[in-house]
DNA sequence: AATGTTTTGTGACATGTATCACAATGTGTA
DNA sequence: TACACATTGTGATACATGTCACAAAACATT
């Protein structure tokens, strides 16, 4: 685990603004000026905390680089809520609300978080209309998001919501038809809410059945379409 | 089902204004002459569709009285993500997207839902911070409860769940030890992600526990403390 | 290389709950 | 009041998947 912080010059302020890759928010002057003067960069290697569940937080983190997974206590054990890649703004329900994060976030890979002061960001909230909008457009999709998950995840039975995740990882995540996975069997039950065993057993079937080839940590999907078969199939 | 519409005069529009309760948002004068003029309010009857999963919106909707529940196609059945008490926006995703409904709102109680033209929400939002600020804890508020309900439902077993819902209704909703179920047990399955069947074998059991009394659709609560025990019990 | 630790594979078994079936009861409507 | 239709109660059965147990493999550390 190793932390490397440093000041951000304004040749990196940019990074920032891409927040939501098809609508950039353009900032003015006024507002670099700021952004320089009050973030900070951190490195984190894969597996460390970035946010941990329970703790006080006075920055914005905006996650530039990286993969995180969001995670917090189930009832009867730790539960992945999603997996989040970069760039993404991460814990704003946090900033915006008791200031206790109520979730952790876990890096998944090497992951660069940029702190923003928190009074800083809620300025540039007030003084620049297409940042806040934005930020209401990002939520609103996290919403809808969780309701589709939500609905998936209970309805579907395991076979379904892994052949899910094989997907998303290969469409969104990756982008790559053959990937390593960047989560253990455990995690990766954790996210669908299953057993680590019913995992592995999947896994084989899966394997066995010619629809992915699986070596180590390394998958490759073989047929997508029966993937995608299996993930609408209850 | 029956519709009535009327424009409102500006005595009502105040009832838009205590969208949270709690951080009330001043509007000025402009902005009360501006709403006045571009709103309309609608009555639903108990069962209306209020938004439909698939079609298109240019309004958003403000729900100042009633009920509903918020449910989308899953894939194998309806699902209800959640209940939603008046006040509050309905369908902000929607708004802030691509204007078709991803999800349904249904009212469960007569309801009554004011409807402002977009354009003239946005130009609030532009022109009112504290009033897209409000949006904003709003949906934050929505990110963390949908978090907390996804890790609850799946990692709980259905008596657990079905204790959460009754707690909720009594607390939250009802804010009465004694109140009518405002949902079918069908429906509540389609809540708790399982079976028309267990719900009704479930309350037969608790009734019979002694921890809640049934007499048709009404529910009291005799002894809370089993509930929350039942409730917390994976 | 040797050793301890974490992760993975797989069998056997227990169990919560979905599903089917059908009766009973409640509710709205002509 | 009577009839159709939706909701609820309850038994019998099937099955997906959690849990336990233990071996094999992978990985990290000295």
């Amino acid at each position: 685990m190793y932390h490397n912080v440093y000041f951000c010059g304004m040749e990196n302020v940019c990074k920032i603004c891409p927040f939501s890759s098809k609508t950039a928010t353009p900032l003015n002057e006024c507002d670099f000026e700021q952004l320089s003067e009050n973030h900070v960069v951190v490195k984190f290697a894969k597996g460390d905390a970035i946010i941990k569940q329970g703790t006080y937080s006075t920055n914005v983190a905006f996650l530039r680089m990286g993969l995180v997974k969001i995670h917090l206590k189930g009832p009867s054990h730790e539960q992945i809520v999603r997996l989040v890649k970069a760039p993404a703004y991460l814990g704003l329900p946090t900033t915006f609300g008791d200031k206790i994060n109520q979730y952790s976030v876990t890096s998944v890979t090497n992951a660069e978080v940029c702190y923003i002061d928190i009074t800083t960001f809620r300025d540039l909230l007030k003084n620049n209309d297409l940042f806040s909008y934005e930020i209401i457009l990002d939520l609103c999709r996290n919403e809808l998001e969780s309701f589709h998950r939500c609905s998936n995840r209970t309805q579907k039975q395991a076979r379904g919501n892994l052949a899910d995740v094989l997907l998303e990882l290969s469409d969104r995540i990756f982008e790559s038809e053959k990937f390593m996975l960047p989560l253990s069997q455990s995690e990766l039950g954790n996210l669908i809410d299953t057993s680590r065993e019913s995992i592995s057993r999947m896994l084989s079937e899966f394997n066995g059945d010619g629809i992915i080839r699986v070596n180590g940590k390394e998958i490759e999907i073989l047929n997508k379409k029966s993937l995608i078969v299996i993930s609408q199939n209850g």
